[in-house]
RNA sequence: GGCGAUGUAGCUCAGCAGGUUAGAGCGAGCGCUUCAUAAGCGCUAGGUCACAAGUUCGAGUCUUGUCAUCGCCA
């Protein structure tokens, strides 16, 4: 039976190109997940896009002293294209800068109205004179009462990692121009979420299957007791807050927690729209048979367990999400990515010189899946020379040389396997049933290793039966073998094909296989006998062993240059 | 400060309803093979299972405490 898989993708915000890190914990599980479910034969929906609304980027518009908008699609476009070139098949890749966006995020907050949830608060906020603005916790800078550090933002201090209030900063100033800020009472739009703490208990509950952090965090934040939120603040960027029910918020915006969150939602919407059945989100956010899942790195838990099952909550009639799948993080050479310090590999240059499916087998087989993990070149070097080209290449090239070479382009007529035969294709089956197992409970590392055993399998296998040699003592038994061996061939293309889809799609040609991949379903497509094969050629390039030194070579340039 | 996750061979990780000599892949050493991008296959070496105390006939595997790393909250 066919099943409908809302795959959702944590919203990156736009105020940087995408790094390595961005895309190890949530991009590339999320995309293996994705075509697995596609290939298995389910109805897909892939959704994500740029956070446009988020305070990073209006930042990066002061500095530059330019708009938020230039920052924000600036940025969207480099993401948009590497989402694309990396070869994550979103079906709809958007950002919350939209009218759709917006309608559908205020009819959020217009529906939470109408069943009760929101209400009106004020609160002390620094104002700036000088501006005639207010300026949100992240505009105002000072000293931090606790460790004296000159520089300490409103919301945080870098010095000491105190969690600040902008009332505790010494020689509060607007990092906008520097004047000190005088404060005022503005009144803001809040939410209950005090009202759904039973109900977001006695659902987290019965999450038995999510992953232990994911659990045990969701179930230290409802012990702590929810805190209504503010939903909206002083800001001009951001979805405004519709004015025909709320007076005096023109220069205000529905707050980015809040807002961006809502994207899985409208982008589901959107992507509907563009399919040309309005209707079709239904499938996946009412149909209660529906899936969903959310792939998110571990500082966005509690939103996506608590908060946004509570906004979906209150609304009413929507799926709750299945699992929220966090990830870790991943670091470069033991220190985390960082955008600022250009401590970094970033995507786009990585894209330049090397190619997708290398990365992403290595991205997946160091997937922080339940601790940090580390990107060396060293050891994205050896993934691709050791594993990939050594032991799945390896086998596909060797197999198929032979078999072209001895057999006139055509594949061999086994007869009747032999019992040893067999068992290679009881092994293809149980790899099939594995690596489904695996990625349907998110062990994507596993589900990897997995894959990569029946490649190990597939070459002990040529090894024992030396079909180099029979192919001139024993014909009929060089052709059983390779047969055999051709099969596991066609089993790797599909159990490989979530994570290295563009060689996977070699595969499928090499073999002689017409059609697309997807069509095929999740299972060994049987090589028939006599069919031709096309003249082989490596699937991967073997890397040359200077570059793990001219890149990390590279690494200290960039950061010396920045 | 509170909470959560993680800490097992050089590297990446399994193992955790407690039970024979702690496993895999990569790397290292040795050997075999030559169909294959000098790739493959086999064998060997390598671990005080972060540290300490405790429960138990018996603990990476349970309890408590400590330390380290990362994240969240205050």
């Amino acid at each position: 039976m066919s099943r409908n898989i809302l795959v959702c993708v944590a919203w990156p915000y736009v105020n940087s190109q995408p790094h390595l890190g961005h895309i190890a914990g949530m991009n590339v599980p999320a995309d293996i997940f994705a075509r697995y479910h596609r290939l298995a034969g389910n109805r897909v929906a892939m959704v994500s896009g740029s956070d446009m609304h988020g305070t990073p980027t209006a930042l990066r518009a002061v500095d530059e002293g330019v708009t938020p908008e230039d920052i924000a699609f600036r940025y969207h476009e480099i993401w948009a294209n590497c989402m694309d070139q990396m070869g994550f098949s979103y079906d709809l890749y958007t950002h919350t800068h939209t009218k759709i966006h917006e309608e559908v995020a205020q009819d959020i907050l217009l529906t939470l109205d109408k069943h009760g949830y929101i209400y009106e608060d004020t609160q002390s906020m620094p104002f700036s004179e000088s501006e005639q603005r207010f300026l949100s916790d992240r505009f105002v800078e000072g000293i931090c009462p606790v460790c004296g550090f000159d520089g300490a933002r409103g919301d945080q201090c870098d010095g000491c990692g105190r969690t600040l209030d902008p009332t505790d900063l010494i020689s509060i100033r607007s990092i906008r121009d520097g004047s000190t800020p005088v404060f005022k009472e503005t009144t803001h739009l809040m939410i209950k979420l005090s009202a759904f703490q039973k109900r977001l208990e006695e659902w987290v509950e019965t999450k038995n299957d999510w992953r232990p952090n994911v659990r045990n965090q969701t179930i230290g934040f409802l012990n702590e007791g929810l805190h209504d939120r503010a939903m909206t603040r002083d800001i001009e960027w951001g979805v405004p807050v519709p004015s025909d029910r709320f007076e005096g918020y023109e220069k205000k915006r529905i707050y980015v927690w809040f807002e961006a969150v809502i994207g899985y939602f409208s982008a589901t919407k959107a992507w509907a729209i563009n399919s040309g059945d309005e209707e079709h989100w239904k499938e996946f956010w009412h149909n209660q048979d529906a899936e969903s899942y959310y792939f998110q790195g571990k500082d966005n838990i509690p939103f996506h367990t608590v908060l946004w099952p509570a906004m979906l909550m209150g609304y009413g009639d929507l799926n709750l999400p299945t699992d929220v799948v966090a990830n870790e993080y991943l670091n470069l050479k033991g220190q985390g990515f960082s955008s600022s310090r250009n401590w970094a590999v970033w995507l786009p240059d990585y894209l330049e010189r090397y190619d997708v499916d290398p990365l992403r087998f290595y991205l997946a087989s160091i997937m922080p899946e339940t601790s940090d993990s580390d990107f060396t070149w060293e050891g994205y070097y050896a993934a691709n020379n050791n594993v990939l080209v050594a032991t799945l290449g390896n086998f596909i090239h060797r197999t198929l040389t032979i078999t072209t070479r001895n057999f006139d382009h055509k594949v061999p007529d086994p007869g009747q396997l032999s019992p040893d035969d067999q068992s290679i294709i009881d092994a293809c089956t149980q790899t099939l049933d594995d690596v489904s197992a695996s990625i349907e409970t998110r062990r994507f590392r596993q589900a990897l290793n997995q894959a990569m055993e029946l490649a190990r399998i597939g070459n002990r296998y040529l090894d024992a039966e030396e079909p180099w040699r029979t192919v001139r003592s024993d014909r009929d038994r060089a052709a059983k073998t390779l047969w055999t061996a051709i099969n596991v061939i066609a089993t790797l293309r599909t159990v490989f094909y979530p994570f290295i889809p563009f060689s996977c799609d070699k595969v499928h040609d090499l073999l002689g296989f017409d059609g697309a991949i997807e069509n095929d379903g999740w299972n060994r497509r049987v090589v028939e006998p006599g069919s031709s094969l096309p003249s082989p050629k490596p699937l991967f390039r073997k890397l040359d062993p200077e570059i793990v030194e001219q890149e990390n070579e590279r690494l200290l340039e960039q950061q010396k240059g920045d």
